[in-house]
DNA sequence: CTAAATTTGTTCACTGGTGAAATATGAGCT
DNA sequence: AGCTCATATTTCACCAGTGAACAAATTTAG
């Protein structure tokens, strides 16, 4: 596959080339907006392939890492369908997944006989910490070369960046 | 769905919780890698539902797009996957869409007859012309309140990272 | 206290994307 | 020429994710 720097190239010049023929675009913000998706998307396969040896994929790994981030290891599955931002359809698939594992567990809830709460097992918090560690090098050099002020912009930039798009969704119907 | 300033403060707390557990975590990092991640997410979401009005999807408007960005207007499969980031597989597929549409032609190389020859119609440069006005008023609203200094800083670290993906996909077999 | 409306989760049918094998052309070697 | 290896694209079988319809439990309104 190509490198993406050579992508990148290719997407400067084709924007440039686009933006005569069309004047009025924001090319800046066209810019920054490929640039965004294309290195988000990059991010998003090295992680996938940084979880294939462990058989996982991001969308099971991300849900598992949020039950183990809860103090109680526990939660539903609407929650966790916010706050992955997946489908509940979706949801029903993972949670299948990581209960055929051993990970989790899926258990009607007492007050509530609607939901169901799923619960991280002692062997999904042993998954978790054997599966983490090996990332934390591959995460770090993935910054290298930032400092601490270009750590806070661009943490300060992408929470902007979340705060305008909660916005744009927003305004439409009030 | 939950706005994304919620999964981001959740996403806060839980990183936070984790690092506890297992000190080396690069939390900071971890945390960047995270936000880039959702909002990247949010951002693709974001485009496709722009283009569904258009009977349009991402990656078939990026391949047309990048076809309307050429000179001659015109390129290989191989190509496109490489600047798409798409399998092959893939590129057959939305090369079969957008012919059906009529706005590419597909037909065979001159000079190489493994390959094949893409270029886009004149019907296909209407529908782009047609389909990227109505864009622009978001894509400049993403960047509300992003200053210039802003905006290069933001281009400036996603470059660095694209960079330093590259080399982390180098590295390992010289 | 019941009937309608709402919430929660699952099933089903479909779209989008991938890896492995198949096909076909081209390039290099002897 | 003939043989082998590499390149370009397609086909096939499968995995991941989505929208619509459904089922069950709860809340709300009359």
């Amino acid at each position: 596959m190509a490198r993406l720097g050579d992508c990148i190239a290719m997407m400067d010049e084709g924007i440039g080339r686009v933006s005569q023929v069309i004047p009025d675009m924001p090319a800046a913000e066209a810019r920054l907006t490929r640039l965004l998706l294309m290195v988000g998307q990059t991010f998003d396969e090295a992680v996938e392939q940084a979880l294939k040896p462990n058989k996982i994929n991001h969308s099971d790994f991300l849900t598992l890492m949020i039950l183990y981030s809860r103090p109680d290891g526990s939660s539903t599955p609407g929650e966790l369908c916010e706050y992955t931002s997946q489908g509940a359809t979706n949801m029903t698939r993972i949670a299948n997944v990581l209960v055929k594992r051993g990970l989790i567990t899926r258990g009607a809830s007492e007050e509530d006989r609607r939901r169901v709460v799923i619960r991280i097992t002692p062997a999904g918090r042993r998954f978790v910490q054997k599966l983490l560690p090996p990332l934390f090098p591959r995460v770090s050099a993935a910054f290298a070369g930032f400092s601490d002020a270009d750590k806070r912009s661009f943490s300060r930039l992408l929470r902007k960046l979340a705060d305008n798009l909660d916005r744009l969704d927003e305004a439409p119907s009030p």
